[in-house]
DNA sequence: GGCATTGAAGTTAGCGCTAACATAGGTAGG
DNA sequence: CCTACCTATGTTAGCGCTAACTTCAATGCC
């Protein structure tokens, strides 16, 4: 049978489109009895609708499934904010989580992440380049490049919206979204006394990172509050690394009057200060309390699993990409932000009371 | 002064729109000299453009610095395929690597990734009903859920595209991206047996997983061509954590008769086994030495560092959502596509050669 | 009551790109 | 030399959404 046109129904030339699946506005705006700007303002959660109208609306979302298009959304509004993952080191535990964070935001405000290494060799002035070819309208900045100044002083020069995450001087440029290292640092050692630990040690982390310098207070503070002399010999110098932690965990134990507890600056060096514990005959943590900081995959994948202060990582990472879409929405690059997060002191089983005197 | 209307000039109502930053099409078309329709077929890199505009068009695209929105690019073709991340475990370790690969495919091929966690308690119902309110297009399984068929079989179901990556088992259904297990594993053990080691050991991974079974075969084909008999002692189960590395390193590691090198299933277990033997009085690699599989920031984040065999985890990924973004454009479930990637045996400093006759 | 004021809803146009056609110019075959 | 056909390029419309405007009705105020 041949094709048929009905007359009354107007074909301009021919219907020309792909089918295209989705419920759009238009639908849920018929469905609701509105027209397709009231359903935008609806899923917007813009002003200037009656109660009843949302109400008929949001039933009609409901009743069709409707999920906005957001390639749409961001064309008409002219947003997709492009914003870049900057990072030095890949193997970085924090990482995974940092991403979930990153791209939970990115799916809620129209954003998107695009991920960049810089390494030392190369040049802030290639990096930029690198940046400005991918139409980067801001960087996430976590550790340690969230205190590598050369970075951002390029970053701002080129006008860029700049959040860093977890650093130690959060009033230095740009946003930021930390912790309170210092009081983390505190609780934990405080945590440690409590235990009835008297000698109790500490493994700093690498000086380059401002973060370290606030736990090295915290720790200090603590032990100040609690009328202990500071004691030079309690306290070694790490580099966050599994091999620094060995190493200064190796210092602190070998005198004999070695310390009860040791509070390393993050989870590898407390997971390097477990493994020398154990080469040492000392059993954690009847013998040895050994605690970290981050709560990194580390902290589990050790036995016994590590005593931590845990940073909220994804909220962290999301705030900050929350920060920097606002950033770029409003337009002003002076107003900055400092958001700070809760830490939590996340008990598991390498800590114990101190042992009763040998 | 007021507003001059100059003749000529018409505005159909107002300028209305707010201001584009960005170079389009348009500019580079202009700047070109040719349509926009041309840069697009430019851009995309179809046929049916002639060598000399489609250098032209470069040309203008290099001098604009032109970056395609792909906001406009996927609502234009209707694209905008989106990719669930399904995952288990929040912690794994390979998780970064894995999502830095999605996202560099993601930003490439129009897609969007969406990561979602599936936990036993939670139905495969449950789930279903989550990634239909997202729109999911198609489903990367990373594992352990790669050998989950429960919930294979409820996404196949629901007309998902599947894509498992590193499963054992890859014609089971979906497509997959794997490395080939059972040659690498076998190559660990050639490559121990090649340092001298007659008895070496083997802690299997979590038999749920069929990668597991692949490894356990290697190593044993491995010992069978070098002529050695299986000896039931030297192989310990575990399950992939590292508490249950230490409890298999330790069972192999107490009889008089203990190997002088152990292979274990992945890095957290190797280094369990790194710990247990210096517990034990061992060192490693002189006295012992443990190789892992997998590479993750566990085989770098221990001392000595492990040798271990590097799983392509960013590339397979990536490659998954390829072959997922390519299958749903075609929207043909048919046809599926296995890909295997290369691996590669890292020498670090866990191994050595056998020791010479206690 | 007449007129400005406010708030809710609708209209219009266009974000940047590309699918699906239309067309110009050339090439081959009869 | 004309038609058939192909190839390179252009034209048009519309993807789904929302900014910016307009309209309309319901107030408030003198």
């Amino acid at each position: 049978m041949a094709t048929v046109n009905v007359p009354g129904i107007v074909r301009p030339k021919q219907p020309r489109r792909r089918v295209s699946a989705g419920v759009t506005v238009a639908d849920v705006a018929r469905h609701a009895g509105v027209s397709a700007m009231t359903v935008s303002r609806v899923t917007n959660g813009e002003p200037g609708v009656a109660p009843a109208t949302r109400e008929k609306v949001d039933a009609a979302i409901a009743a069709l499934g409707y999920v906005p298009n957001a390639a749409a959304r961001s064309l008409a509004g002219a947003r997709q904010t492009r914003i870049a993952l900057l990072h030095a080191n890949p193997s970085a535990a924090y990482l995974s989580e940092f991403l979930m964070g990153c791209l939970a935001q990115a799916t809620l405000g129209d954003a998107m992440v695009v991920v960049e290494q810089h390494d030392p060799p190369e040049t802030p002035q290639a990096l930029m380049g690198r940046l400005r070819k991918h139409r980067i309208d801001a960087v996430l900045l976590p550790p340690p490049l969230c205190d590598d100044t050369a970075v951002i002083a390029a970053l701002q020069r080129e006008g860029l919206a700049v959040a860093r995450i977890a650093t130690g001087a959060p009033d230095m440029a740009g946003h930021s979204v930390t912790i309170d290292d210092r009081a983390a640092a505190h609780a934990m050692t405080a945590h440690l006394l409590a235990l009835g630990h008297v000698r109790v040690g500490f493994i700093a982390g690498n000086p380059n990172q401002t973060a370290s310098g606030l736990r090295s207070r915290g720790y200090a503070d603590a032990l100040a509050e609690a009328g202990l002399e500071s004691d030079r010999s309690l306290i070694a110098q790490g580099d966050f690394t599994y091999r620094s932690g060995l190493l200064a965990a190796e210092r602190l134990l070998s005198p004999p009057d070695r310390p009860t507890a040791i509070f390393a600056s993050n989870d590898d060096m407390a997971a390097a200060t477990v493994a020398a514990a154990h080469r040492l005959g000392l059993e954690v943590p009847c013998d040895l309390s050994v605690t970290g900081f981050d709560d990194t995959a580390m902290a589990t994948a050790t036995w016994p699993e590590l005593t931590t202060i845990r940073q909220p990582i994804a909220a962290m990472s999301q705030a900050a990409v929350r920060l920097l879409i606002e950033a770029v929405r409003r337009g002003d690059t002076s107003e900055l932000r400092h958001e700070r997060l809760d830490y939590q002191l996340v008990r598991r089983g390498s800590d114990g009371p101190a042992p009763t005197l040998r």
